[in-house]
DNA sequence: TCTGGGGTCCTGTGCCGC
DNA sequence: TCTGGCGGCACAGGACCC
């Protein structure tokens, strides 16, 4: 048996956990540079807000109907999150933490439990200790779970946000209850084709044939089918370092200069050096990409990335800015007013392997310089940056609403007046 | 004025060498 | 020397997730 954890509305509530006189109110959380929703609150939901509404084409309706809004304050949640995993840890110790408000637990011999009352004392647990409100789906197969879930939330007063989906008859009813767009893994493209046949439900999707399946939904799609059968394919994924680190922003305003992208694109390569340090690895190819605001159509377009390999594999921010810049070139062109830029390093190495090739010139003396990088950014709050960094003048990462790291740092805990 | 950021996996295509 | 078939690889693009 599978169970899929979910908390409610996730960086929403974390807000609400430290200002408990907004329960009951509408709270929108908006995504970096204040740009649009990407978490809501019930009441907010109510409201008719929709997932990645646009901040600026809602302002009004925030206004009308007080709606509590904060700037996306990642710390916060990432930090929450921990605690919530954590005890979730305690119920079993196969776990998956699939997302930063999501984890998957199996539970084996558990068949003669009473799932709900288990579920029960979960949601109890992690509501106590950390004021996040979960929901807990329980089925056989990992998608199944997810399916559960979305039941439990959608019936919270009948489930009280805990649904087991224990029996043959519960598992064709939700198939037959679910729109097939709604099902985990079915996204807007495929939902449009199935929709176009006739497929409406989970359960129209189980009936089709896996030769239709494989060939217009690829493998994932056929083993989407089998584990909604109640086949459990999808096993519990041990957490593996990443397979590519990505830094990448919208700004505030348009350059059209090549100067400040150089000073962007730098720090994001120096912030994915951090990243990469972290989980011990070091990156053989970097790619930097830069658009123009495709919003916009009233100004030319145009994007382009470029990708470089490197001649050799590092975590230096040093030489991962160098080349960064070189690949920069590249992609700039005069006359665009650029938007978005970003930086991804791909093709990792760990750390402890030695470094072969014989025109390897990596500077060696870049490691203990790295370390000791980390080390005083750590200590002293991130200070020390590449002299071809923005000391914080040109740039500046709109976050009006922004709320304290409570829990993060020492400086924003929270004062108790008694 | 103002529309996020960070990932994964799979497939098709073109090229290379055998 | 030319040709076809095939595997491996890199790469781009497309789909998905939260």
């Amino acid at each position: 048996m599978y169970a899929l954890v979910d908390c409610n509305n996730f960086y929403a509530s974390c807000e609400r956990v430290f200002r408990p006189e907004l329960n009951g109110k509408p709270i929108v959380v908006l995504s970096n540079n204040d740009g649009c929703a990407i978490a809501r609150s019930n009441e907010a939901k109510a409201l008719g807000i929709p997932m990645g509404a646009p901040a600026f084409q809602f302002k009004e309706l925030f206004e009308k109907h007080k709606v509590e809004v904060f700037s996306a304050n990642f710390p916060l949640y990432g930090d929450m999150s921990h605690r919530v995993m954590s005890i979730l840890e305690t119920y079993s110790p196969e776990i998956e933490v699939y997302s930063i408000d999501e984890a998957f637990l199996r539970f084996s011999g558990f068949d003669h439990y009473d799932l709900i009352a288990y579920g029960q004392e979960i949601r109890k647990k992690v509501f106590q200790w950390t004021g996040i409100p979960i929901t807990v789906g329980f089925a056989p197969t990992k998608a199944l779970a997810k399916m559960a879930n979305r039941i439990a939330k959608k019936y919270p007063e009948r489930t009280q946000n805990v649904y087991a989906m224990d029996s043959e008859e519960k598992r064709i009813k939700a198939l037959k209850w679910t729109a097939i767009g709604d099902v985990w893994g079915i996204g807007r493209q495929h939902q449009q084709r199935l929709d176009k046949m006739g497929i409406k439900t989970a359960f129209d999707f189980v009936q089709l044939g896996d030769d239709w399946v494989k060939k217009h939904l690829s493998i994932v799609g056929l083993r989407l089918k089998r584990e909604l059968q109640g086949t459990a394919v999808l096993q519990l994924e041990s957490p593996e370092d990443r397979k590519a680190i990505a830094v990448t922003r919208s700004f505030d305003t348009n350059y059209s200069e090549l100067a400040p992208l150089k000073e962007r694109v730098s720090t994001f390569a120096f912030a994915c050096s951090e990243k990469l340090r972290k989980q011990h690895s070091n990156s053989s190819s970097l790619t930097v990409f830069a658009y123009t605001n495709g919003h916009r159509r009233d100004l030319p377009q145009y994007g382009k990335k470029f990708r470089i390999r490197l001649p050799f594999p590092t975590n230096s921010g040093m030489e991962l800015s160098k080349f960064a810049l070189k690949a920069l070139e590249q992609v700039y062109r005069e006359g665009y007013a650029f938007k978005k830029a970003g930086v991804i390093v791909e093709d990792f190495t760990p750390d402890s392997q030695p470094q072969l090739g014989c025109f390897s010139n990596r500077d060696q003396r870049q490691i203990p310089l790295m370390q000791a990088v980390d080390k005083l950014n750590f200590l002293y709050g991130k200070k020390v940056r590449l002299a071809s960094h923005d000391p914080g003048k040109v740039w500046k990462m709109r976050q009006e609403k922004l709320s304290p790291s409570y829990s993060t740092d020492l400086r924003d805990i929270i004062t108790i007046h008694l």
